[in-house]
RNA sequence: GGGCGCGUAGCUCAGCGGUAGAGCACACCCUUCACACGGGUGGGGUCGCAGGUUCAAUCCCUGCCGCGCCCA
């Protein structure tokens, strides 16, 4: 046995420990016939760092994994990093750019390879921090989605997906973000509401058209005035008795001088501002629809954007050449183009005002009405996202969604808590054309190539595509993939798909997935297309989704907002064992887990409490167990901490079955301290014979295999240093046996101590509340104990004499003058305190009990008085209710005539 | 506008048809030979509000108030 030093240093035992179970393959060991248990991580960007919510999601992960493993599965921990197209482009250019280089003064393979070196050299920093974490992850097959293997799982996925019809090229309107030059996804853009205005303008008819009411002009409103230079009609509702007679005329647009139609569609609103709406469908998803409806093709639609969103010249070549290279809208203090058509419109007489009252009630005119306005911007970049019309690939989710939304529904898929599903349905069941190509140059590359009239091929290899081209010469398409497509495919890419593994097939489909509640659309609900298409069943057959870790005030942490906490620096004050203990505790199903660092620094004392527990065993003798199985006991106190001990392994297996963190680390941390510590150490004191050191031994093994998910380092450290170099440990904790729950329970050692622990709890009461001096030792009258109490008595009388001060016992009926008495069960201890007592304040003390007894009395009598309770409610409530009140009955005779006694 | 969730002790959170629990904080006592990152004892809650169902509601239902998130 290792003698342990008096403090316990949690970063000394975390990196030793951590360095022994990975050199030693303890992560993965071989158990071919084990029943596999697969978990695949959230692969975090290359770029990225560990923070809060990477704790949260891998302590979760790597509790199930070490639980699993204890039970004897092959548990697999897939573990790989994601290539992150755009984050890890942004950081190579930004490096250049420190340089005074940029991208484009490079090739684009001499480029990817500056990628290739910066990940060599930098990338992966969170891989060393997963590991400070006590992740137990399979690092020998670690992934990255660029990796030759896994590219070509990405590859064949294009290419099947377009094969089947799932995956086309189409040219519309996509989500543009300026800053990155590249289409992005839906779900990457953010709508915030922003001030911004609402101006109105005049549209002159053309050819003296007058409107019903002899007007001249249309007058429209909009919120993006720049987007004017791309007009192509004006739309009314058909059913808009004011512009009926104008339908299928032209209006004749300042400015640009560009004819073209008053349509009529529904999308326009007569409720809304003058009911007619200018059409853009080149820049605005429902002109698009509307412009669709008019009969334009997307490629006859105006583009008045380059990709940097400045103003370029339309196909029509109408755009003055004084707005020529503008911005979309103001920068950086210069007017764009939004301000100067706004300015000229009004200089021509044709911008409506906008007229409120002032405080005075005098009217006041602005060019515009403020309004709040929802607006699209990248979640990455920050800028406002321009709907661009060009040519992307897109995959159709519509038609993959129908396979997991069925998973779902049928269970073979089960989301917990169950709550997700709704979400889950109402994102699947309205979803849209995912826009998957990049305009990036880190990422997989297209496999598409094109001739010279633009007709795609796609193909795995270029040689296939040539040869299904004609061999005409073809050119590569320059996009990336998005990275979600990708790492959709992380629960079978990893495992060696294409191929036919032997892994795959073992550990497809995965056990569980845990991802955090904001990735279910990104990656998960992809990951459920997939693999559904692909693999033809289920990624993983349980889905649970956390919550987002909160700062201390219940905001969202963020860097802006300074108060995000670094995981790293909470595990250099605690330990890491603390922080896990910290995240399991707070994770109850569902709810965000707000940060409190009071509440680590009390997991810390934890495992602190359990350090000395374990100097007080091994100074008492106590060393690890001989065996597995509970040695045979026969003292009251040893077949009660089996009997609880029990009790434990079957609330943290049921804990674990529902995946209800928060419950198997409250049950672990009563254990070891409310029972272990407090009771079952304390009455060892006096008993440290043979059995006691044989039970003890074992159930503090069954504690720390029981806390080894939960705090993997102290427990291991302890586990070795319970047994030393005279008989060493034959496994490593980590691939221990996790503790039976089969033995019978003996109920008689359980009420027992149980009686005890009630007897001592109230004698120490009473002498605290009569202010008996702590270290006074008393003897005690016991009156109307029963056969079975004097028993007990005779037991347990050591442990009564040392817990609560009681030397020495008699048993008879009266005691002279001032005493406390208590009352446990049938029996009454009486307490002799001549001339130390306040007889008042025991009268007080007596009063208070009685009082509270006669009312639970009270209240359950009034039930069962009832007759309405006794007919109805269940009888064994009815019984219950009997019981209790007999009970309390009893004890308020007792404690009437303890009181009497006084006088 | 649609959907989801939350409102329980000063704080952070469990609980759940039979009149409430934990950790921290607080008060008092204790340097008792594992541990002061400790031990002992105790105070503190009309379980957001209003109705309803029920023998019985913090727990189920409805409405309202307040807070948060997602989608449009």
């Amino acid at each position: 046995m290792t003698e342990l030093p008096k403090t316990f240093d949690p970063a000394e035992i975390e990196s030793r420990w951590y360095a022994h179970w990975e050199s030693n393959g303890l992560f993965r060991p071989e158990r071919p016939s084990a029943e596999p248990f697969t978990i695949v991580n959230p692969p975090p960007n290359v770029t990225g760092s560990l923070h809060i919510g990477h704790a949260l999601d891998n302590t979760l992960q790597d509790i199930v994994i070490r639980y699993e493993r204890l039970r004897g599965k092959d548990a697999l921990w897939v573990v790989g990093t994601d290539h992150a197209g755009i984050a890890t482009q942004m950081v190579v250019e930004r490096q250049l750019n420190a340089a005074g280089q940029k991208r484009t003064d490079f090739t684009r393979e001499d480029f990817v390879a500056k990628v290739w070196e910066w990940k060599a050299e930098s990338g992966g920093a969170i891989t060393r921090q997963l590991r400070r974490l006590g992740c137990s992850m399979d690092w020998a097959n670690e992934r990255f989605t660029m990796d030759e293997g896994f590219s070509r799982a990405v590859i064949k996925t294009f290419v099947e997906l377009h094969k089947r019809g799932l995956l086309y090229r189409d040219k519309r309107l996509v989500n543009w973000d300026p800053h990155f030059r590249s289409a992005i996804s839906d779900l990457e853009v953010e709508t915030k509401e922003t001030n911004g205005g609402f101006w109105r303008f005049r549209y002159p008819l053309a050819d003296g058209v007058r409107l019903a009411d002899g007007s001249d002009h249309i007058v429209v409103a909009t919120t993006r005035p720049e987007t004017m230079l791309a007009d192509m009609a004006v739309a009314v509702h058909p059913d808009d008795a004011r512009y009926r007679d104008v339908i299928g005329k032209d209006i004749l647009q300042p400015i640009t001088g560009r004819r073209f139609k008053v349509v009529a569609d529904e999308h326009a609103d007569p409720e809304l501002g003058s009911g007619a709406v200018k059409i853009t469908p080149g820049h605005d998803f429902n002109d698009f629809e509307v412009g669709k409806r008019a009969g334009m093709k997307a490629g006859d639609m105006l583009n008045m954007f380059d990709a940097d969103a400045n103003v370029v010249q339309t196909a029509d070549g109408l755009i003055p050449d004084r707005f020529i290279g503008l911005h979309r809208f103001g920068k950086d203090g210069v007017d764009g183009a939004r301000e100067r058509v706004a300015t000229e419109m009004k200089a021509l007489g044709l911008l409506v005002p906008h007229v409120t009252k002032n405080k005075e009630g005098e009217p006041q005119q602005a060019d515009f009405e403020p309004r709040t306005i929802q607006t699209p911007y990248g979640d990455r970049s920050g800028v406002v996202i321009e709907p661009w019309l060009t040519d992307q690939w897109y995959v159709d989710a519509e038609r993959l969604a129908v396979a997991p939304m069925q998973a779902v529904r049928d269970g073979r898929i089960e989301i917990v808590p169950r709550t997700w599903e709704k979400t889950f349905f109402n994102w699947m069941e309205n979803i849209q054309p995912w826009c998957v190509s990049r305009q990036l140059w880190w990422g997989h590359q297209i496999p598409a190539w094109y001739d010279e009239d633009g007709n795609p091929y796609v193909a795995e290899t270029e040689e296939e595509a040539l040869a299904a081209a004609g061999n005409k010469k073809l050119t590569r398409d320059p996009d990336v993939l998005d990275t979600w497509f990708s790492s959709a495919l992380w629960p079978f890419g990893t495992l060696g798909w294409p191929e036919e593994t032997e892994t795959l097939k073992r550990h497809y489909p995965n056990d569980l997935l845990i991802s955090g509640f904001d990735i279910l659309f990104f990656w998960d609900a992809r990951m459920a297309m997939q693999g559904m298409e692909f693999m033809g069943d289920v990624p993983w057959r349980k889905l649970y989704l956390h919550g987002l870790v909160r700062a201390a005030d219940g905001q969202k942490m963020s860097k802006s907002k300074g108060n995000v906490v670094d995981p790293l620096g909470l595990i250099d004050r605690f330990g890491a064992d603390a922080l896990r203990f910290f995240m399991a505790a707070m994770e109850s199903q569902g709810r965000d887990v707000k940060m409190d660092e009071k509440r680590v620094e009390g997991y810390r004392n934890f495992a602190t409490k359990l350090w000395n527990a374990a100097r007080f065993l091994q100074a008492n003798g106590v060393a690890a167990s001989a065996s597995h199985e509970a040695p045979a006991a026969q003292a009251p106190v040893n077949r009660w901490i089996i009997a609880e001990t029990v009790s434990t392994v079957q609330a943290i297996d049921m804990a674990m079955k529902e995946l209800r963190f928060d419950a198997g680390a409250n049950a672990i941390y009563h254990f070891v301290w409310d029972q272990f510590c407090d009771w079952y150490i304390e009455l060892s004191k006096g008993q440290m014979d043979e059995e006691t050191r044989a039970v003890a031994g074992w159930a503090f093994d069954q504690i720390l295999v029981m806390l080894h998910p939960f705090m993997p380092f102290i427990t291991e450290e302890l586990w070795h240093a319970m047994s030393g170099s005279a008989r060493p440990r034959v496994n490593d904790l980590i691939v221990a046996q996790w503790p039976q729950a089969l033995y019978a329970v003996d109920s008689e050692a359980q009420a027992e101590i149980d009686w005890l622990i009630r007897l001592v709890s109230a004698i120490r009461a009473a002498r605290t509340e009569l202010n008996v001096p702590p270290g006074a030792k008393m003897r005690a009258v016991v009156r109307d104990a029963s056969e079975e109490t004097r028993r007990r008595l005779d037991r347990q009388g050591a442990a009564l004499a040392r817990l609560a001060r009681v030397e020495s016992l008699s048993f008879g009926e009266t005691v002279e003058g001032g005493a406390a008495q208590i009352v446990v069960d049938e029996a009454t201890f009486i307490l002799p305190l001549e001339g130390v007592i306040d007889i008042a304040a025991e009268k007080a003390r007596l009063a208070k009990a009685l009082a509270a007894t006669g009312k639970e009395r009270d209240s359950l009598a009034g039930r069962l008085s009832n007759a309405s309770f006794v007919e109805k409610a269940k009888p064994e409530a009815v019984a219950k209710a009997r019981e209790d009140h007999a009970e309390k009955a009893d004890e308020a005779e007792r404690l009437k005539a303890a009181l009497e006694r006084l006088g």
